[in-house]
DNA sequence: CTCGACTCAATAACAGTGTTATAGCACTGG
DNA sequence: CCAGTGCTATAACACTGTTATTGAGTCGAG
């Protein structure tokens, strides 16, 4: 049977995540190419063949990486929800992703850096489940989509198109995306790309329907 | 004296000229971490040293493509202005950007991808006038910005505060940049990505006070 | 013309990477 | 208690960027 010794469930799970921590603070300090398996394996005082066998190598551990990633957005943009002042959800959500990435910068390039998604290169089976997963990013997109309607639907009479919505929110993010990249990858002060971030808002904001004063309160609350 | 074996100098252009090209080729295949300087020396019938020689190791080659991308980028601009018909100018500007990243995938990401600007590793040197130069983006934001401008005098009364067309056109740089880098790294079908993008020349336009029927007309001429 | 000096390119070596093959350990099921 | 199996550690392979060394070639001075 393929069940025959699985060990101690539990401690492959600790395992795994004490090598996804690791691996995130050498993504952090290294950049996502400057990942190396010896020296991960090193610092959590495992062989490099744990590695292979619980991720099925470096893709592997880059995807669990990727995941994990999203999974934080996501959390930044749950914990930014206002859902009883649309507005100030709207600007907390945009604020949110800004942070997000400014606080884990590794992981915000390991996940839009555009890796052609973390193809195995070995012929291992069991981990050919990878390669693909879009989706994980769904969430996080699906979040700001909701913000963005009830922003809409709040300072508009009619309920807006539900298609005009996603349109909408992906500028959002395309925005968010933009200006964020520019500002990691060294184009801009941190100063000038807060300010930036901040015209950013009030510039989709009012297009949304808000009054520039109540932006200007919402920023100057969240300050 | 220093200049005593100076050798053939228009050899010593070509060499690197050749060297640059086919890097950038490997790059467009393979992507910017992708390049190996001994698959290119191979290509190109040199011998690895020659690319240490004519720009000190990887980084120096990485800093030369770098450059080159940007005076690239700066062409694409140019070849899109459009005095006569501000409004013209300003959609072209900004489909031009797109149609740049896309042609040019490679280069792109090692442009915008946030590397630590290539500082050289060894201690060699004479190619220590590396890593610093973001202003190699310049001439081509000053295009953005020129564009932008005239396209705010064009359709407002009073001529724009400086300072406000330049944070408008990082605004748009921004807005340019991430949706281009989202369809990059695979977060958009490119059909989507393209009727987006229009949403958000649209977006900018309008809001630079041009009629929607305008900018319309001017997406259909250029499509 | 000849010879020293100097630059540059090619070979090979070094340290590092991801990955794989081989062997050994620790454990469970009978 | 023993066979069998999953997991790990060691070592090897092919590859990377970089550096040291060697050898070939060119230039200018005497």
């Amino acid at each position: 049977m393929t069940q025959a010794a699985t060990r101690d469930e539990p401690n492959r799970e600790d395992q795994r995540a004490r090598l996804l921590a690791a691996a995130e603070g050498l993504v952090r300090k290294h950049g996502p190419d400057g990942l190396s398996l010896r020296e991960l394996a090193r610092a959590c005082g495992f062989s490099t063949m744990a590695i292979y066998t619980l991720f099925g190598g470096k893709p592997g551990l880059m995807q669990a990486l990727y995941t994990a990633g999203f999974a934080r957005l996501h959390a930044y943009a749950l914990a930014a929800e206002h859902r009883e002042a649309p507005l100030r959800w709207m600007v907390r959500q945009m604020l949110a992703y800004r942070r997000f990435a400014l606080d884990n910068t590794g992981l915000y390039r390991l996940m839009f850096g555009g890796e052609k998604r973390f193809a195995p290169a070995g012929r291992n089976t069991r981990f050919a489940s990878l390669a693909v997963p879009v989706e994980d990013a769904y969430p996080a997109f699906a979040a700001l989509v909701d913000a963005v309607g009830t922003c809409l639907a709040h300072h508009h009479a009619a309920a807006p198109d539900p298609s005009e919505v996603q349109d909408l929110a992906f500028l959002v993010w395309g925005q968010m995306h933009g200006l964020v990249g520019l500002e990691i990858a060294g184009y801009a002060e941190p100063v000038d790309a807060l300010a930036r971030y901040h015209n950013a808002v009030r510039f989709i904001c009012t297009h949304c329907g808000a009054a520039a004063v109540e932006v200007e309160a919402e920023l100057a609350a969240e300050a």
